[in-house]
RNA sequence: GCUGGUGUGGCUCAGGGGUAGAGCAGCGCACUCGUAAUGCGCAGGCCGUCGGUUCGAAUCCGACCACCAGCUCCA
């Protein structure tokens, strides 16, 4: 009898070559239905792998990444069926499942039209029903290479001949069907019950602009078709919330032509703007933070010094004065260094936190502007701290603190990554694995979670990130804490020490917003557009039911001005359903609606864009409740 | 930058070789109205730009620009 031990440590015994799939069965009949993959002693492998020996065993459904993956990946390969069935010139390249769902690149002569990815997924549909079982089978090298050499799949081989030496090659077959695959897969075709093609790209081969240019098609799969439509209906979710929508109309900013990437912001954006700065400016100043502001453009010998010449002049616009070339900045920190040289410091006086709303531009590439999400000018709400070595623990810890509070004040989760050095990057090993460790180690004081990413650093030094999360689980890189050995050195900083020598202080970039354009996309598509009261463009409408009711409706909007409110008044001759509309429409927090009643009472009748009518106000316990809101920006 | 798509009044969109239309928004007038669209009228566009084909181009062709979906890249 073979021993399986199972996840919950308990053991149970089988015959020799009894399959994953008849233990999970055994187990209970729901997992036998609901497993898709299973793993042997950590391995991945299909259910239908027998069990020889005593082995660890672990089942995987849907709901477990590894589960999802097999599903979505057995969705590809009935992809690449259906589309082989339906172009049979078509050529394979690559299948995997991603996050959300799957693709597969193919080599077609011509781009896939949405008719024929209908007719596409119907195949599909058909290759479900048929409940195909996914068949495993190993072969050489050379069997691999002749037989997806005589299919004519070209790219086929080229991925067997870049496997390792020792790779086991494993092919899978269902019905006509079969591709080269490390697996696993589910059991068969059939559990692939809810699938849709959800569009068609082009992808390059491999990744590389150099290389043939394929027709990518993506689509999701679900186990129920439940599930499949709570997933479009999200699709759709985000694309209501999407903020190059919302900002036009809520009139909180604009692309133009004029300026590809460049974005203007409106009165109601600079609202917003302004009470993120202002939330931003107290916050630091709280922390022991100075702000500075440093110029825009600044002579090349500047960037040659700090390296962006050579490690970022492709992201850079420049420009000539007097002769003389110069150019506009795409990070902040050469300015705030040389206030920092500007003049002496001492030990004492350290740690130095220098903070500037500071705007940079970078050429992106103009197929990936997007709204206020990508581009070309933005808003650094960055900080460069000049300190002691034996400060960086503390200091980094402080960020990561102040990173924590704020995303806390929008309601935001967050993920945090660790990106080691890249390629083209300066310095010495040594100087790499220390500002590595230091950022490890303020991590783990503070016991934070985090994901490590190789080779993904400044090239200047390591750098930890915090990826926030938004209401639909969607996530973005916002806040950036980077450890800097080589611009102190590069621009020869010094404090004087206890021992009236120069030392070389230690430098730390960072940011919290990351960029305050981007930000504010992400709080319009996370908030809908519907934002808390504090960042409300526009907090609270006065509505006046009839003109007699003007005057009135006038001396509440005075007295709520007063009270530091952003009010507006809807003067026009329209109906009070009509203002009501167009006010929830701009998700105005608050509409006051004003009539003979409250004329006569000194009252307001208050509605909430969410929670419809309150009723009836003073216009005191109406402020003092904003007011509170807004103190304590509620959510 | 690359692949594919789109470009008509502020917005959403129809039209399509004979010189431009709707709804909403705007403006005017009437209605004086109680929690998501009152009615009537008026005005507004060299149909993205440049070039070509044609007696004639918003319409066909080409180039460019911008935008959209992706690729690649990043805050």
């Amino acid at each position: 009898m073979v021993k399986v031990t199972l996840k919950d440590g308990s053991v149970r015994e089988y015959p020799p070559g009894t399959t994953c799939a008849a233990v999970a069965g055994e187990i209970s009949p729901r997992l036998g239905r609901e497993a898709l993959v299973a793993a042997v002693d950590g391995r991945l492998v299909d259910l239908g792998y027998p069990l020889e020996h005593d082995a660890a065993v672990q089942f995987f459904t849907f709901d477990d990444p590894e589960g999802r993956q097999a599903f979505r990946h057995s969705t590809a390969h009935v992809l690449a069926q259906a589309v082989k069935k339906v172009f049979p010139e078509a050529r394979l390249a690559i299948g995997p499942a991603i996050a959300g769902g799957f693709y597969y690149d193919f080599d077609v002569p011509r781009p896939f039209t949405p008719e024929q990815l209908a007719k596409i997924q119907a195949e599909m549909e058909k290759i479900v029903k048929e409940d195909l079982p996914f068949n495993r089978f190993e072969v050489t090298r050379r069997e691999a290479l002749d037989r997806f050499g005589a299919a004519g799949e070209t790219y086929k081989e080229e991925l067997i001949n870049d496997l390792p030496e020792d790779a086991v090659i494993s092919c899978y077959q269902q019905g006509d069907f079969t591709d080269l695959c490390a697996g696993p897969h589910v059991p068969s075709t059939g559990r692939l019950k809810a699938v849709k093609l959800t569009g068609v790209a082009g992808a390059y081969w491999r990744g590389s602009e150099k290389n043939k240019m394929l027709q990518r098609i993506y689509g999701t799969a679900f186990p129920k078709k439940s599930q499949l439509e709570e997933h479009l209906f999200r699709i759709e979710e985000a694309k209501r919330r999407d903020h190059r929508k919302l900002g036009a109309e809520l009139d909180l900013f604009s692309i133009q032509e004029e300026g590809p990437g460049f974005p203007f912001f409106h009165p109601k954006g600079m609202v917003l703007r302004n009470e993120l700065e202002q939330f931003w400016r107290d916050e630091h100043r709280m922390r022991g933070y100075q702000e500075i502001r440093t110029p825009i453009i600044l002579n090349r010998a500047l960037w040659e010094r700090s390296g962006h010449w050579e490690h970022y002049r492709e992201n850079m616009y420049f420009t000539r004065i007097d002769e003389a070339d110069y150019a506009v900045k795409p990070m902040n920190c050469p300015g705030g260094i040389l206030v920092y040289r500007s003049h002496l410091h001492s030990y004492r006086d350290l740690p130095v936190r220098l903070a500037e709303l500071g705007l940079v531009h970078r050429h992106e590439l103009s197929g990936v502007l997007h709204g206020l999400m990508r581009v070309r000018c933005f808003t650094q709400d960055d900080a460069h701290i000049f300190m002691l070595p034996a400060q960086i623990r503390e200091e980094i810890i402080g960020v990561i603190d102040l990173v924590d509070y704020f995303y806390g004040v929008f309601g935001f989760n967050y993920k945090v990554e660790l990106s080691t050095r890249p390629e083209n990057s300066m310095g010495s090993d040594e100087i790499w694995d220390t500002a590595t460790a230091a950022l490890e180690e303020a991590l783990q004081a503070r016991g934070m979670d985090y994901k490590v990413n190789e080779g993904d650093g400044a090239f200047y030094g390591p750098k930890i990130d915090f990826h926030l999360e938004d209401c639909l689980g969607r996530t973005w890189q916002c806040g950036t804490i980077q450890l800097d050995f080589l611009m102190p050195e590069k621009f020869d900083l010094t404090y004087v020490g206890e021992d009236g020598q120069k030392h070389r202080p230690v430098m730390i970039h960072r940011v919290v917003f990351g960029s305050i354009e981007r930000f504010i996309g992400i709080l319009t598509e996370h908030f809908a557009g519907a934002f808390p009261v504090w960042l409300a463009p526009v907090q609270v409408k006065v509505l006046p039911i009839a003109g007699r009711h003007l005057d009135y409706a006038r001396e509440v909007g005075r007295r709520l001005e007063a009270g530091g409110i952003r009010v507006e008044l809807d003067e026009r001759n329209e109906k009070v359903n009509y203002k009501i509309r167009e006010a929830q429409a701009q998700k105005i927090p608050y509409m006051l609606v004003i009539g003979d009643r409250e004329a006569a009472s000194g009252a307001v009748s208050v509605r909430h864009r969410s929670g419809g009518d309150l009723g009836s106000f003073s216009v005191d316990d109406f402020l003092a409740r904003v007011q509170e809101e807004i103190r304590s920006k509620a959510l």
